[in-house]
DNA sequence: AATAGATAGTGGCTAATCGTCACTATTTTG
DNA sequence: CAAAATAGTGACGATTAGCCACTATCTATT
């Protein structure tokens, strides 16, 4: 039995394999903006230019694609993301110039806070507007890969609350809903938003206040597994 | 890691990559069934054993991962599906027997008539109906992929017309309803079906109808880019 | 040809939920 | 104390799904 798993393991180097890395797209809602997180590049090809947090999965570290995207996002944050989650793998001949390449990419949340010590202290990982990101010169194929990471951003906010994990554990609906504006270009009517959460019982109230101008806003946190739940019908596209 | 590690790694051609697969799971609608292709393997490892009719990207012939897929598929029906959409990636070490092993899936859809000449003339692949080939002992993780497939053709029956694809070009909206049906897992209001899909304008009237034991029911077509569209508000989940 | 059976397709009501916007509530600031 | 600012609610119309009975058009049988 094991012989024979051997010969197996021996065939199995002759057949020429790409080079297989992934790309997460880490995503985070700061000073009312969207933003994401970027990389300059250290190594070649494409030194110096700035891209996505990815990297190249080690078979001997990671147990699998997932942990290789865990493992470089904590490389660039120092911390996990509360929300990962799978976007679409690209792989062909032209994307890199070392040649045919396969990356698995996903989406990523997190709340600012959370990992803004350890980036500001690092000069080559930096927070940059979305819109700001999307006008850049990236590596590779980055740019076209946000875009998607974008789209799916923005779906995912018409029918989830999802969107919330790029907020701090405390938040406001306001800040909620001026983040689902962001992501879906437009505004929401106020009353829509604040019914379909209220009616899908997805938050729980901390009890706490946040004074900033005006009355006080209660402060919410996500209900573990609410990134799962879809509305019956989606808010109005743009 | 070692120094010397990170050297090897730094070159292009000394990273061990893993073994790099596509997995198409291929849907049609035949005598008020659903069905998926199964292919019987014929190589090592499991041969003999049952599963999807994918293979390896071969980074010679193939431009990219999506053209691996279509070229199984042809392999396997002689014809292009008309519907084919990433699912998701599967990557780690314990999926397959000689290690670390990657699977780039799909969803396809197509009409049974389609291929139906070709598939009947090999004995190696099969319709097989969907609930009987979860219950088979399938290669790889090939029913936990067949599951997620099957959970996401789901979804798309509560928002889209896309299950369509695996209808024959001319349908009837009882054929689509009772595919949608399948897919839900429960029964749908015919008014309700039939509203949204008039609503939506999506599909062609061919004109031509089908006798069948009552009154001959219209013959629709989809037209093109249906797929796309997403019906504002979901069908009722099971 | 009249009628029963079968399947296709529609009318019209109720219920749920979003869009809209004006209204009230609670805080800070001058 | 009034004004400004922000949070939160009430109420009505519009859209669209769920429901189910109704009509329409075919075949088969007597």
């Amino acid at each position: 039995m094991k012989k024979r798993a051997k010969a197996i393991r021996a065939t199995r180097h002759r057949i020429e394999t790409p080079l297989l890395t992934v790309d997460p797209v880490l995503f985070t809602y700061h000073e009312r903006l969207l933003k994401v997180l970027l990389v300059r590049r250290s190594t070649e090809p494409q030194t110096g230019r700035w891209g996505l947090p990815g990297g190249i999965v080690d078979i001997d570290i990671d147990a699998d694609i997932e942990a290789t995207a865990r493992r470089k996002l904590v490389e660039k944050t120092s911390v996990e993301p509360p929300y990962l989650d799978q976007l679409e793998t690209i792989g062909n001949r032209k994307r890199d110039p070392r040649g045919w390449s396969v990356t698995v990419c996903y989406t990523a949340l997190i709340a600012y806070q959370a990992c803004a010590q350890h980036v500001d202290t690092v000069s080559d990982v930096r927070w940059v507007e979305l819109d700001a990101a999307l006008k850049m010169k990236l590596a590779f194929d980055h740019r076209k890969i946000i875009e998607v990471a974008r789209e799916r951003l923005r779906q995912r906010a018409l029918y989830s609350i999802s969107p919330g994990y790029a907020l701090p554990e405390d938040f406001t609906l306001a800040e909620l809903q001026h983040l689902h504006e962001l992501l879906i270009g437009k505004p929401i009517q106020k009353r829509s938003f604040r019914r379909r959460i209220e009616q899908a019982d997805l938050l729980i109230d901390t009890g706490k206040k946040r004074r900033e101008g005006g009355r006080p806003a209660a402060l919410y946190r996500l209900k573990p597994g609410s990134s799962e739940y879809c509305f019956v019908r989606n808010l109005e596209a743009s």
